[in-house]
DNA sequence: ATGATGCACACT
DNA sequence: GTGTGCATCATG
């Protein structure tokens, strides 16, 4: 997450010809030009600005339709080109913009929405988006509207939310001050939803934590009561609330139980739902019918009347990250709506960003703390055994547990995170692993150069062909994979029952759904699987996980992937105690010593992000850095490295003095669908001068674009692979 | 994004 | 002299 200080951006430079770029540095209003540009219903505007789906940063003015039913927030179709567009009308002017003729400006030929889908205060939000993440304010309110297209796809990480009780209970001392903390400032200060922020140009949001909390916790401290007990108290106060949730754990039952709950004050937007469904709940949250809503990223568009809260469960889930166009995060976008509206903002996890760690550390957000779990129910062992040595992927530990826990008549999960896709090198006989000497990540193998390759600055070296650390001739790239773990245990455990469960698998075998219940039935003794799997975890009969490969996350050439393992295994670890006390895990790993996996283990969080953060500071990674990725596509190599190649040329000489550029590479994940993948990502000490530097790269590169390739722009990349 | 246009080189 | 391929341009 983003300093404050880069939370007020600047617009970007804008392509059009009539109707010139609000002037950098006053990203608030107006919309559009300085021209005449009435934001009000200035009824006699004969004009209307109107934008569009498109990756332009550009405003086309219409005439409006006879009905006078065309007005702001509102979409229509219009003429564009030769045909008709969808379009979303942004504001309304009295005149042509300058130096265009009237005689040339179409007429809207039929306006869509018969109440305004956005208010102002959307399309600036949208401005303030497309300013941020550099697409077109077009693209932006596509994305805020539920008919936008696309139905959000996957997930990243396996969720059961906490428990979430009918009745109020007693709160514990720590929930108490918490709920205070949270509802003690009167939120929303009486600002109304029509006055958002009146602000001097470049004026930075200051850095207040009066209104920003994180409620830090283990899992089952009761995080989610607080979080409902401070939802109710905002709408019992006429504000409305914000409940964010990562993609799966939306999976009914977060929605359901609030539902319940708050009755029909609640709403629910999530992928499942037609968009026709969608829209409808959009417009009763518009209308103030509903006053809490719960949904996952692209809930934070939800148009609430006054806003008063934006929960965050779960804040360093990484679906809070879009994957497309406009990549925004939630959580930065939450942080703008908070300021805005003059809302509370609270996010909460076991295991917080490292973003949200340093903005703590700094003050920009208050933390509160909840220690205690309240159910009782133990911290289960968690007990970290190295692979070394070890034949196959089972350790002896792991089997002995498997054996033990069978004979006990209980059940045993097997954990995959990931599908062990990165080839790297390590040596079994010390554990060496081939890193980049600039940016600490694995390199990868690379067949076809033969070479080992790292994919943040291009560095690359000749494969050793023993361990350059003990000589060892047990060296060399590897990977894990699902049937092999399948293979090992059906021959090890020849008079278990066994089942896998992938994406493969599932095809084949019938639902999860299915596989769960047998499970639960106790047919099944040993379940093995990825995230899926997650949702057997508060099963009784489970007495064992067993994280099979925990740093596979560590092999990926991510600056994240301490991060990344340190949390799942501290999310997998509170799971497992929470449901079955006398559990055990045991984490097998072939880094016993790296932080990532001790810390974790030792569930010593504060230790984790303490060094965490050293080590990003002394590489220059963000939370201490800001990045924005560029990244090109393009079905021949060669044109891929053309054009990134001629990007980076065109880079080179407009960054920042406290910029520097990251490649250009190849990405980590090299093809993807026949695409060949190029990366260049700028990193600066500010978002401000990054902004700048991109805009302009973007605009050069445009000009002469390249055919056939494809340029996507990430702004602050959650992962670059 | 997407379709229209203009220009180069090729071929019935 | 018309026909593909692709680079450039405009969309109000």
């Amino acid at each position: 997450m983003p300093p404050p200080a880069a939370a007020a951006s600047p617009f970007p430079a804008s392509g059009s010809t009539g109707t010139p770029a609000t002037p950098a540095g006053s990203p608030s209003l107006p919309l559009s030009a300085p021209d005449t540009v009435t934001l009000g219903p200035a009824a006699d505007a004969p004009y209307l600005d109107i934008v569009f789906d498109i990756p332009l940063n550009q405003t086309f003015t219409y005439k409006m339709d006879g009905k006078g039913e065309a007005a702001p927030g509102r979409r229509a179709m219009v003429p564009f080109g030769r045909r008709e567009r969808l379009g979303y009308i942004i504001a309304r002017r009295d005149a042509p913009p300058t130096g265009m003729d009237a005689a040339s400006i179409k007429a809207v030929r039929r306006v869509v929405d018969k109440e305004p889908v956005f208010d102002t205060a959307d399309i600036e939000l949208a401005q303030w988006i497309a300013g941020y993440y550099l697409c077109g304010p077009g693209e932006a309110l596509s994305a805020m509207i539920p008919s936008g297209r696309r139905v959000a796809g996957s997930s990243t990480f396996p969720d059961e939310p906490e428990e979430i009780t009918a009745e109020n209970l007693e709160l514990s001392e720590e929930q108490q001050r918490a709920l205070e903390a949270l509802t003690g400032s009167a939120p929303g200060g009486g600002t109304s939803k029509e006055a958002p922020l009146k602000k001097a140009p470049g004026t930075t949001t200051v850095a207040d934590s009066g209104n920003r909390f994180y409620l830090y916790g283990i899992t089952g401290s009761g995080k989610t009561e607080v979080f409902l007990r401070a939802a109710e108290f905002m709408v019992k106060a006429g504000k409305s609330v914000i409940y964010l949730v990562p993609e799966i754990s939306l999976t009914h039952q977060t929605a359901e139980a609030i539902g319940r709950r708050f009755g029909p004050v609640a709403a629910t937007i999530h992928s499942g739902m037609t968009n026709a469904a969608r829209l409808t709940e959009w417009m009763r949250i518009r209308r103030g019918e509903a006053r809490i809503v719960v949904g996952p990223r692209s809930a934070v568009f939800a148009p609430v009347r006054d806003l008063g809260l934006i929960i965050i469960d779960e804040e360093q889930d990484g679906s809070y990250k879009s994957g497309n166009t406009p990549r925004y995060h939630a959580r930065q976008v939450a942080m703008r709506r908070c300021a805005v509206s003059r809302a509370h903002l609270v996010m909460g996890s076991a295991t917080p960003s490292a973003e949200a760690w340093k903005l703590i550390a700094d003050g920009g957000i208050t933390r509160l703390d909840l220690s205690r779990r309240l159910a009782g129910g133990s911290i289960p062992e968690i007990t970290p055994v190295s692979l070394e040595h070890t034949d196959g992927c089972l350790t002896r530990e792991l089997k002995d547990e498997i054996r033990k826990t069978a004979a006990l008549g209980r059940q045993t999960i097997l954990f995959l995170n990931r599908r062990g896709f990165a080839y790297f090198y390590h040596c079994k006989g010390c554990g060496y692993e081939l890193t980049c000497r600039h940016c600490s990540v694995s390199l990868t193998y690379h067949k076809s150069r033969g070479r080992a390759i790292c994919h943040y600055c291009g560095y690359s070296e000749a494969p050793p062909q023993a361990c350059p650390q003990c000589g060892s001739l047990e060296a060399g790239f590897t990977g894990f994979g699902t049937e092999m773990i399948e293979e090992e245990v059906a021959r090890t455990f020849p008079d278990l029952r066994l089942r896998r469960v992938d994406t493969d698998a599932l095809a084949k075998k019938g639902s999860l759904e299915e596989t769960l219940n047998s499970f639960r039935a106790g047919e099944i003794d040993v379940l093995l699987g990825t995230q899926m799997v997650a949702k057997g975890l508060n099963f009784p009969g489970v007495r064992l996980v067993g994280v099979v490969l925990a740093d596979t996350a560590l092999h990926l050439p991510d600056f994240r992937a301490a991060e990344r393992t340190f949390s799942l295994i501290v999310q997998v670890a509170g799971r497992a105690g929470r449901y079955f006390p006398d559990g055990k895990v045991i984490v097998q790993t072939l880094r016993p010593n790296d932080p990532s996996i001790t810390k974790a283990c030792a569930l010593d969080v504060e230790g984790f992000y303490t060094a965490e953060l050293q080590q990003r500071k002394a590489l220059d990674f963000p939370p201490y850095t800001r990045l924005i990725r560029f990244t090109v596509r393009a079905k021949e190599a060669k044109r891929a490295d053309a054009a990134i190649n001629r990007l980076a040329a065109i880079a080179s000489p407009l960054l920042p003095k406290d910029a520097d550029t990251l490649g250009p590479a190849e990405c980590p994940i090299g093809i993807i669908a026949g695409n060949h993948r190029r990366q260049l990502t700028l990193r600066g000490k500010t978002m401000g001068a990054l902004h700048g530097a991109a805009r302009t790269i973007l605009l050069r590169y445009d000009k002469g674009r390249d055919l056939k390739t494809y340029l996507e722009v990430d702004v602050d990349p959650v992962s670059l692979l």
